[in-house]
RNA sequence: GCCGGUGUGGCGGAAUUGGUAGACGCAGCGGAUUCAAAAUCCGCCGCUGGAAACAGUGUGUCGGUUCGAGUCCGACCACCGGCACCA
């Protein structure tokens, strides 16, 4: 072997030798056990960025050591192809978005493979090819069919100057990005997928899955299922208010309704009142995200109507309110403000009654003077209904309300159903026509695909598909749907799709239930709801059509963390900032190596430092993979990735931590290439007799056997991989230390140094692949097998325990392994500082935990 | 605003089930090697006091449970992710 580690060339060799022998392609295998290893494909933006090769380096370590562990792996790639920045690309730079798209996967392709991933490439698609999304059209038709498909009015971002809907994205302070006008929300028809009907399934199935706790958490959340009760105020010259309410324990304590402006109600009453129709109006101002509407001041005004209460008769304001959505449930709340707080603080801005009706299990009548009291309680103040506590009333109040027919019993979700529809040109057509008496028809089978015309030029003034006629005119009055499927679609089947990518007849096959589920499914955090719920959706729709036998998509998740790194800027005259790369960043430090200044390279003038954050272009503070793979290689940065910090935390970019890592990559190298040049020819690990080692050999065998033992369970269980690198730079140190070239010593200098490289090869797999060859295996180092713990190696005669006093470490002692409670006692009290610290006190207690400490308890 | 999370040395982090706080690495300091430097190797390294032994103190803040709390409970502070048309 060389002396010298050199990436370049060991890179090379090993992905050469994996690409000439076909390593990674995956082939079904009824006989073998499979695992289905995905990582969160990417959107082709232009250049991996550090948050890609982080993701893709943990599946490639998973998929690795799932290998060696004797599975059939499967690892595919492909790319999320449609988006709005394509569109955004071609406005600026006049390319079209297909061709801009296209050469972002090839630069970017090539990326990946230089940093060694072992995906099986035959199965790559991007989502933009029609033979991908040509599918989705045709579920989409066939869910028509099935009546899971339905067109309703929906609110959208408006820019009133460009004419154009805009993402949420695209508004910035309730502005539009390009016009900067105030946007306003507008009501267009769009499609909708019926994820309500599966809430509940999606609700249970999520105990199903082996998904981190607080993501499960969110999606029960976002589905918010609740059990309370719809009921009907009447009102005078209009159909009664429907409203829902999981608290009809309060029903008493009313005092307003409110309604959304665009309510039916809210409208009849702004045909006589002209400022009521101008106050509707206002509250169409700004944008749609729920964000933005729960951050906004609440305001109202009333409608003059009143509605009776259907239990005590009273006649009740309604008022308009701008945080009251048609969307959202009926359009109408009633309003409780002794009991919730934004009844509560809308009440005092409008000098509304604030009357409570709940008090607290000891029957104290709550101050509601500064501020509504929302725990559960006793009624007071509710007539035939006080002295009961939450579900009682409840109970009572509903049966009341049922028996009147003002009111039922009513499950509840927040989840509310999606929309797929984007007035956008670079997605997937929505395959549906339109008749020239208003029929609206999904297209047959033998229409499609409908493929995206790709010769188009893009401007910020809306869809160009509405303006090319030769897309949307089909003849005889018949037009086209111009809108694109949500992104969300493609990415919400993509993972059975590479089971069978090559299949052009039908959308899955069999192959499908082969690898299905995905066994484990790594991405970002962020996509803990939207994606991740859209795709146990779809996946449930695909089984009710029979496409897959299984209930959900994904059966363990991990969400990494995000890359982050430190900003540097310059205020600029204008009051922006200028923001600089680190790259070009020289920071000062103090003896203590903490950060004193930093200044420019170019110039020499000084820069602010301006805090650790996530790498984005806007802050400028992304460090390119490419120059780090070119500077250290593939092998150094994935180390570093793995090593740094745990895959679920955020992870801060070092440039000396990657030194950190390159240079232990070259400490490996040299341990072996050492090891055989002393050692060469008797270094048999066969040889090793484990009943006639010497204490130092012995030590050395534990070690590696621990490190075995921990390194396993790190990786293939808890996946925290820079604990499982630690304990391997643990056992090369304890290696090192290691001096014994007798035949013995060299043996079990060889099962160390061997034991490393194998333990090592999912994470470090190009420079392992070269030193497995070099310690003189025949097969690949990718074809090994997955080291196996000898239980036997771990035993210890002796045992160290520690010695607290009142549980202040005071002592140390070491024991036969085998020691009783009462040597141990014995030999701890013996000890001089246990002595000191207990005299003139009396034992109380002494607490052996064993092989670990004995606590003594004095006073 | 609502939902979810995070907070430990100069820095990244470790401590897996309530049992030795700081593994491993980075930075720093000291030494070896070298004409010199780089690279490499060896040693030290939470803070305060002490020559040392050792003692005190220390895991965002305040309080609690326990023989024992980074870990459990309560309140608070700061930051991060998501909020349905960014992907």
């Amino acid at each position: 072997m060389d002396a010298q580690y050199q990436p370049g060339t060991i890179e090379r060799d090993a992905q050469n030798y994996w690409e000439k022998n076909q390593c990674f392609k995956a082939v079904e295998d009824a006989n073998r056990e499979k695992f289905y290893c995905l990582s969160m494909f990417p959107y082709p933006s232009g250049k991996l960025h550090m948050g890609h090769v982080r993701n893709y380096t943990i599946g490639d370590v998973i998929s690795r050591y799932q290998r060696m562990q004797g599975k059939n792996v499967l690892q595919p790639m492909g790319w999320d192809a449609f988006g709005m920045p394509a569109e955004n690309a071609a406005i600026q730079n006049q390319v079209p978005p297909a061709q801009w798209t296209h050469q972002n996967i090839d630069y970017m392709r090539n990326q990946l493979k230089a940093l060694g991933f072992a995906y099986d490439w035959n199965r790559e698609f991007a989502t933009c090819d029609s033979d991908y999304y040509r599918w989705e059209q045709w579920f989409f038709t066939r869910l028509v069919e099935k009546g899971l498909v339905y067109k309703k009015m929906s609110t959208v971002n408006w820019d009133p100057i460009d004419q154009t809907v805009l993402a949420n994205e695209q508004v910035i302070d309730g502005c539009g990005w390009r016009s900067g006008a105030p946007v306003v929300r507008k009501e267009i028809p769009l499609w909708f997928l019926k994820i309500t009907d599966y809430a509940d399934e999606l609700l249970a199935d999520l105990d199903k899955v082996e998904w981190p706790e607080q993501v499960k958490t969110m999606q029960r959340n976002w589905i918010g299922k609740s059990r309370g009760v719809e009921l009907a105020f009447d009102i005078d010259d209009h159909e009664p208010l429907r409203v829902y309410t999981t608290r009809p324990d309060t029903l008493m304590g009313v005092t307003y309704l409110a309604v959304a402006a665009a309510h039916p109600l809210a409208k009849a009453a702004a045909e006589s009142n002209p400022d009521l129709a101008a106050f509707n109006k206002d509250c169409l101002n700004g944008g749609t995200s729920e964000a933005e509407l729960a951050r906004m001041e609440k305001r109202g005004m009333p409608t003059g109507r009143y509605a009776v209460h259907p239990l005590s008769g009273r006649r009740i304001p309604v008022f308009v309110a701008n945080f009251v959505l048609m969307e959202y449930g009926t359009g109408a709340v009633m309003a409780v403000p002794a009991h919730d707080q934004r009844d509560w603080e809308f009440a005092t801005k409008y000098d509304l009654p604030i009357e409570a009706v709940i008090a607290d299990a000891q029957g104290q009548v709550p101050d509601v003077t500064q501020g509504a009291y929302d725990e559960h309680g006793i009624l007071i103040n509710s007539g035939e209904f006080n002295g009961l506590e939450f579900q009682a009333a409840f109970n009572a109040i509903t049966d009341k309300l049922v028996d009147q027919g003002h009111g039922e019993i009513k499950t509840n979700y927040r989840l509310r159903d999606w929309g797929v529809a984007r007035q956008r040109y670079w997605g997937a057509p929505i395959p549906v026509k339109y008749g020239p008496e208003g029929q609206t028809v999904p297209l047959s089978d033998d229409e499609l695909p409908v493929s995206l015309p790709l010769e188009v030029t893009v401007d910020a003034s809306g869809s160009p598909l509405k303006k090319m006629p030769e897309f949307s005119e089909l003849g005889d009055g018949w037009l086209r749907e111009t809108d694109t499927f949500d992104t969300f679609m493609e990415s919400s089947w993509y993972y059975a799709r590479f089971c069978c990518a090559d299949n052009h007849e039908a959308m899955l096959d069999e192959r499908a239930n082969y690898w299905l589920p995905v066994d484990l499914y790594i991405g970002g955090i962020e996509h803990a709801i939207l994606h991740l719920l859209y795709a146990r959706f779809f996946h449930k729709l695909m089984r009710d059509f029979g496409l897959v036998d299984s209930d959900e998509p994904f059966q363990r998740l991990l969400t990494q963390g995000m890359v982050i790194a430190e900003t540097y800027s310059r205020l600029l005259a204008n009051g922006s900032k200028e923001w600089f790369n680190p790259a070009d960043v020289e920071v000062t430090r103090d003896d203590k190596g903490r950060p004193l200044s930093a200044m420019l390279i170019s110039d020499g003038k000084p820069v602010d430092m301006g805090g650790i954050e996530k790498m984005s272009k806007s802050k400028n503070n992304g460090v390119d993979p490419q120059s780090m793979i070119d500077r250290f290689g593939a092998d150094t940065v994935r180390l570093f990735m793995m090593f740094a910090a745990p895959p679920e935390q955020s992870l801060e970019w070092s440039d000396s931590g990657v030194e950190g890592a390159h240079r232990f990559v070259k400490r490996l190298w040299k341990l072996v290439n050492d090891h055989l040049t002393a050692q060469s020819g008797h270094a048999d690990i066969r040889s090793i007799n484990t009943q006639d080692l010497n204490a130092a050999q012995r030590e050395l065998r534990r070690k590696t056997h621990e490190t075995i033992k921990k390194a396993s369970d790190d990786i293939g269980r808890r996946t925290t991989f820079n604990t499982a690198i630690a304990a391997v730079m643990e056992l090369t140190n304890a290696y090192s230390r290691f001096d014994d070239t007798s035949p013995t010593g060299s043996a079990v200098a060889r099962e160390a140094i061997e034991t490393c490289v194998l333990l090592l090869a999912p994470i470090i797999p190009h420079a392992c692949h070269a030193l497995w060859q070099a310690l003189g295996h025949d097969t690949p180092v990718i074809d090994a097998t997955w080291p196996v713990l000898d239980e036997s190696a771990l035993t210890r005669d002796v045992v160290e325990l520690v010695i607290q006093v009142n549980g202040k470490l005071r002592a140390r002692i070491e024991v036969n392994a085998d020691a009783d409670r009462d040597a141990i006692e014995a030999t701890a009290m013996a000890s001089e500082n246990v002595l000191r610290h207990v005299e003139g006190k009396t034992v109380r207690k002494v607490i052996v935990v064993p092989g670990k400490l004995v606590n003594i308890v004095a006073n």
